[in-house]
DNA sequence: GAAGACGGCC
DNA sequence: GACGGCCCGTCTTCA
C-alpha cells in the first residue's frame, strides 16, 4: 500500500493584470494596476491586482489606487473586467483537469491538484509541472506558479515561494526545513489580526509556532488554531474535492462620495438586487435568506438580515425584504453611507427537486 | 437554526 | 489619511 500523495498547488502570477497585458503588449514591463472601485480613473477606489513591475514600487493589491498613484507616478490603471477574466479562468481550469486525477477549483486563479497516480519519481513531477506550464503559456500567453507538496497547504504555501513562474517541489522529507524558518504568515489562515496575536508572545516563524501543543494553540486562536497547527506540523489532510455549489451571492457597491440620500441609496439597492435576481435565475437557483450589508463613512460595517420559510427566486420578494432591513436600521442612523451590499444565501437549484424525484420514477 | 461580525483573497 | 468586491466562507453568539 502506498498512501503517499503528489498535491500540486497552480496559481496564476498576477492574473488580472497579467490577462490586461497581454491584451495590450504596449503595457508590457510597465506599473499595471487592475483597479476596482466606483471610479477609477479618478482613483477612487483599490488596486485588486498589481503587475510585478508595479510591485517593485511597493504597489499591491489592497491598497487605495491614490496612494499607488503616489508610489509610482506611471501607473497605467485599467478597470477590472472580471467577467472576461473568468472565461480566461475557464480555459485554464480546464487544463488542469486535465492532467489531474482528482481537481479542486479555489478561486479565479487557483486550483489544486492531485496527481498521485500518475507520479512515479522526481522526474515525472519536474515533467507534469512543465507540461500544465507550457500548455497554459501556449494556449493563454500566461505564466503560473506551481507548488508540489504531499498536501495541499504544502502545495499552496510551495506555489507562494517562488514567484512569478516558479515551481517548488517539496519532498516528505524536506518538510521541516521548508517550513521552519517561514513567517507564520505565509500559512493560509493567517492573515493580518492573526499575525499579530502570535507575535505578542514572540512567535513569529513556524518553528515557533509548532513549539506549542495544539490545545494551546485552539485555546489562543479559537478553532482555527487546530487547523494551523496541523498545516504548520505538516499533517494537514485534506482531500482534493470538486467544489460544491455556491453557498450565497452577493453585489456590493461603494458610492463615489458617502451619501445620506435616501432616495440614491435606495435606488442603488434595487439595482443590485435587479443584478442578483438575473443571476440567480440564469444559474437556476433559488434563496431563502436576504441580507444587506452597509458601510459607513468612519468604515464600520453592519449586516442584517432576514429568512423566509421557503424559497424562492422572486424580484419583489427580495426587494420588499431588503427595504425593510434596509428602513429598520436606518431609522435610526445619521452617519452617511459609503458602500451598499446586497446578498442572498441559503441556496438551492430550482431543478434539483425535480431531479431527485424524477430518479425515485425512473 | 438564525443572525451578525470578521477574516482572507485577488 | 486616502479605501473594493459579477466577494465569499466561517466563526461566534444567542435562542
Amino acid at each position: 500500500m502506498n498512501s503517499k500523495r503528489v498535491i500540486f498547488h497552480v496559481d496564476m502570477d498576477a492574473f488580472y493584470a497579467s490577462v490586461e497585458i497581454r491584451e495590450n503588449s504596449d503595457l508590457e514591463n510597465k506599473p499595471v494596476v487592475v483597479g476596482v472601485g466606483p471610479n477609477v480613473e479618478k482613483f477612487k477606489g483599490v488596486v485588486s491586482t498589481a503587475s510585478y513591475k508595479a510591485r517593485e514600487y511597493g504597489i499591491k493589491a489592497g491598497i487605495p489606487l491614490i496612494q499607488a498613484y503616489n508610489k509610482c507616478k506611471d501607473i497605467v490603471i485599467m478597470p477590472a473586467r472580471i467577467s472576461y477574466y473568468k472565461e480566461v479562468s475557464n480555459n485554464i481550469m480546464e487544463i488542469l483537469k486535465k492532467y489531474s486525477d482528482k481537481f479542486q477549483q479555489i478561486s479565479i486563479d487557483e486550483a489544486y491538484l492531485d496527481v498521485s497516480k500518475r507520479i512515479e519519481d522526481y522526474d515525472s513531477i519536474e515533467n507534469l509541472v512543465n507540461k500544465i506550464k507550457e500548455e497554459i503559456l501556449n494556449n493563454e500567453g500566461l505564466t503560473c506558479s506551481i507548488g508540489v507538496g504531499p498536501n495541499k497547504s504544502i502545495a499552496k504555501i510551495a506555489s507562494g515561494f517562488k514567484k512569478p513562474s516558479g515551481v517548488t517541489i517539496i519532498n516528505s522529507d524536506k518538510i521541516r526545513k521548508f517550513l521552519d524558518p517561514l513567517p507564520v504568515k505565509t500559512i493560509p489562515g493567517v492573515g493580518k489580526k492573526t499575525k499579530k496575536l502570535l507575535a505578542k508572545r514572540g512567535i513569529e516563524k513556524i518553528k515557533d509556532l509548532i513549539k506549542l501543543s495544539k490545545s494551546d494553540l485552539i485555546s489562543l486562536l479559537g478553532k482555527a488554531g487546530g487547523k494551523i497547527y496541523d498545516i504548520a506540523i505538516g499533517r494537514e489532510s485534506s482531500e482534493v474535492k470538486p467544489r460544491g455549489p455556491r453557498k450565497s451571492l452577493g453585489f456590493i457597491r461603494s458610492f463615489e462620495s458617502s451619501t445620506d440620500d435616501i432616495k440614491k441609496i435606495k435606488e442603488k439597492i434595487k439595482e443590485l438586487s435587479k443584478s442578483i435576481i438575473k443571476k440567480i435565475q440564469a444559474d437556476d437557483f433559488q434563496f431563502r435568506t436576504m441580507s444587506i450589508i452597509i458601510r459607513f463613512d468612519d468604515f464600520s460595517v453592519i449586516t442584517r438580515s432576514n429568512s423566509l420559510t421557503h424559497h424562492t427566486n422572486d424580484y419583489k420578494v427580495l426587494i420588499k425584504n431588503v427595504i425593510d432591513l434596509f428602513d429598520k436600521v436606518y431609522d435610526n442612523e445619521k452617519r452617511k453611507i459609503k458602500r451598499i451590499g446586497v446578498r442572498v444565501s441559503n441556496l438551492t437549484k430550482s431543478s434539483l427537486k425535480q431531479e431527485i424525484l424524477s430518479k425515485y420514477f425512473e
